[in-house]
DNA sequence: TCCTCATCTCGGAATCTTCCGAAATATACG
DNA sequence: CGTATATTTCGGAAGATTCCGAGATGAGGA
């Protein structure tokens, strides 16, 4: 176990600020189960792109989260090499069983099954998902055939 | 060592937002070395005791500290109980090495133990404190014979 | 090249934070 | 009881945060 390196009171409190909202501390604890990129996040927490974006330009500038370019897509992930890796770690342990944290969780792995043009494209509002769920009582949101 | 208790997101942002603030940090700091009143950690921290006030405020509705009324005077000090106990700790862990951290913890004694009429009425801003030391070269800030 | 699409940046509105001083509260002490 | 003093609460000003949509940017694909 790596000893955490020494921060000034000011980067500690720029990534507690980072903790402190619930959309970013929901971010954090989604990257613990997979690296995502900025459109399946934009769908779980229903915000606009635009909004998680900012989130998550604070959470790397406050060296919590790494990104990684491909194609289109920017997938973010935890890092681990981050002087706050085990204090945010244990943060989300802490918050491991909230409801809705766990219903994130439970949420990631459908969303990276579809495809992701159809995630910008209103298709999974939660307005949206209701409808098709009325119509179809199929139960997975992918390979619409 | 106790298992921390499991806590909503709520909760959780509501401590974190308690950390993300320079002079509540500082305040979680000092409360590691000794309980303090409100009048200490104003001198210390150069704010309004108003301000202090509030602070601590926040620290104890989101579970952080808890407050010992003595006489006129408020006691506070970090709660052993809190689910966030383990986590803040290894918060003041990350800091313990900042500069301005140190240097209140190096303040804390010398405040304790000037009474605390002196430290209300003005006679322990920076100024007063270098002018007094021009005329006495005595170390003690206590004791005015 | 031209178009599409994922992301980012900017501007602005609504809300929240932070700080102080003045007034209110509470506890001692004469 | 009246005064003194430590703390809290209130009001308001200054600044920070949060969110969105419109437009800019950049990587592919037709």
């Amino acid at each position: 176990m790596p000893r955490p390196r020494p921060v000034s009171h000011r980067q500690f409190v720029a990534a507690a600020k980072a903790l402190a909202h619930p959309a970013r501390l929901r971010i954090l604890a989604m990257l613990r189960h997979a690296e995502l990129c900025v459109c399946q996040m934009s769908t779980i927490l229903q915000l606009a792109a635009s909004t998680v974006s900012g989130h998550l330009n604070d959470l790397r500038r406050s060296g919590l989260v790494l990104e990684r370019k491909q194609g289109k897509l920017v997938y973010y992930a935890l890092d681990p090499e981050s002087p706050f890796a085990a204090w945010v770690a244990q943060a989300l342990d802490l918050v491991a069983s909230d409801s809705r944290i766990r219903a994130d969780a439970a949420v990631i792995n459908r969303v990276r099954a579809v495809p992701i043009p159809l995630l910008t494209r209103g298709d999974l509002t939660l307005e949206a998902i209701r409808k098709r769920r009325a119509r179809r009582p199929a139960t997975s949101p992918a390979a619409p055939a």
